[in-house]
DNA sequence: TCTTATGCATCAAATGGCCTTATGTATGGT
DNA sequence: ACCATACATAAGGCCATTTGATGCATAAGA
């Protein structure tokens, strides 16, 4: 069993310190942002618990009796100790930004662009680490996550990043096998990748086009966009993917997507954090850093 | 102008405190005597202030965040800190007991007793001062007083130690040279030492014996009852003291008390201190003393 | 000496921080 | 599957704390 330590009424001590400090009962409550009966009070409080008088209240000035010039020294100690602690705690709540994100997000948007973050804010240690599995932010150290899905997490503010839309995408080369894909049933003489993927199905379906026993077509479910897309860039088939995500590859011209049509199941993904802290200034900085490279 | 120290919410880091040497909510909430419930709420507030969880809630425990990590050993170590300086304070109080007191009650009562009392209290150092005016215990460091008066001092305790009475008194050689003396009025055929002093008028009066004229006698005053007490014993005239300052000299018959009749101006000796004060250790120990040292 | 200004003490009244009780949620052990 | 453990949450009450007004003593100034 541990023994409690005995210790004085904190905001009798607090206050006295304060006056000790000043030498003065007034000085001390417009430093504590007080009124000076409220120093009176916590000093007599504070006296009836030593047991013994702290201070000699003389005409117009306090002294301090021996027992309070020894009792003061150390509280200033404490406190400043205290003090210093809590500012490196808080400014240490900040120095570091713990991301979990899933591996899509992070390879095909984030690690491009977390560069301009850094520079714009560079006492911000980024840590990024990615996870499967949709973080418990009470039970894991991690300031953010990013996410796909429906946008209602309770406890959790919820930005709406990149809508999961999906078309399909292939390389030049690969086109040009058949001449050039005009329409989207031409997709279908070209192999695809991942064909059991349900978006495959609701896009044809989108497109008009009948496309019955699309998962017992050959093809290997890769699980993730980034492994699809190097794949498709690479000229092995057709991917089904997000625009938003091969923006690179599309601009100069390792992918092309033949046609506008996207579709897209009510997914998105989301940057998420706990509600409580949606004030902490480097969580408001990411957020503010993320919604703004979106919106160029 | 001082920059006020930045300090965390006093009541929730004490809790911080205890909950993060114990890694538990509960056993925290036991050491302290309050619930659990309130322990998180306290925690809740710190963490949001902090701006950072300083726990991760795991199924069945708890962990320091690294926040929490780097804030918890500072803290402890600052209530310490503040733990120690209020023990040694409370103790140091009650090491010196400061007397302030008449000179007569100090050289005629106390001096011969006081010896007693340090045996009793041997950790108790005693500095005794006496002084003419009465002590304002608000601004000296005084803790207890010893004076005259009527007892009805406000704001302070007072006990009454014993009665001013006051009686002539001589050395048996002096009583010798006019062949003894036997009525009240055989004393004025004896030098009076302080002729003047009121007590002599009142005493003769309750005598029935008509004394007129007595300040033009000769003699000094000499203010003080232990210098005329010595004067008086050394057969240089009568005087008029309060018996229980001359205890040991009666007893050993270097005076003698010829007459009873005992006279008092309703004054007393009284043992007086802040009554808030009451409960302090040193002065109850030394109340305690001296009213069993007056019943013997 | 009289007046004014300063600084702490005291009192009654209002406030709100803090605690408790009761209950919910999640999880590990049996 | 059920029970026990441990933390979270909600509602309500109490008391510590604060305030505002006033008193008192004293030092400084006229």
């Amino acid at each position: 069993m541990h023994k409690t330590l005995p210790l004085p009424p904190l905001t009798a001590i607090r206050v006295f310190e304060a006056v000790a400090r000043h030498g003065s009962f007034t000085k001390a409550a417009t430093e504590l942002g007080m009124t000076q009966a409220a120093v009176s009070y916590q000093i007599k409080v504070l006296e009836d618990r030593v047991g013994a008088p702290l201070f000699l209240r003389r005409p117009r000035q306090i002294a301090l009796t021996e027992v309070g010039q020894r009792l003061a020294p150390a509280v200033t100690q404490a406190f400043e100790q205290l003090s210093e602690a809590y500012v490196t705690a808080r400014g240490g709540a900040q120095g570091t930004l713990v991301i979990s994100t899933i591996a899509t997000f992070a390879s095909n948007w984030l690690a491009r662009r977390l560069g301009s973050f850094q520079i714009a804010h560079p006492s911000l240690a980024v840590r990024l680490q990615t996870e499967p599995h949709l973080v418990d932010f009470s039970r894991e150290e991690v300031d953010i996550g990013i996410r796909s899905g429906g946008g209602d997490w309770p406890g959790l503010a919820a930005h709406r990043l990149i809508n999961a839309d999906f078309t399909p995408m292939l390389s030049p080369s690969l086109a040009a096998s058949i001449g050039g894909v005009k329409e989207p049933a031409d997709l279908l003489r070209l192999p695809l990748l991942d064909p059991g993927d349900p978006w495959w199905a609701k896009w044809f379906m989108a497109a008009n086009v009948p496309a019955e026993g699309l998962s017992s077509r050959p093809g290997a479910s890769m699980g993730a966009q980034v492994y699809e897309g190097n794949a498709a860039t690479a000229g092995q088939g057709v991917a089904i993917l997000t625009p938003a995500f091969f923006a690179a590859e599309l601009a100069d011209g390792r992918l092309v997507q033949p046609f506008d049509l996207l579709c897209n199941d009510d997914q998105a993904y989301w940057l998420v954090y706990p509600e409580t802290r949606r004030n902490s200034s480097k969580i408001s900085a990411f957020r503010q850093w993320i919604l703004g490279e979106l919106a160029a």
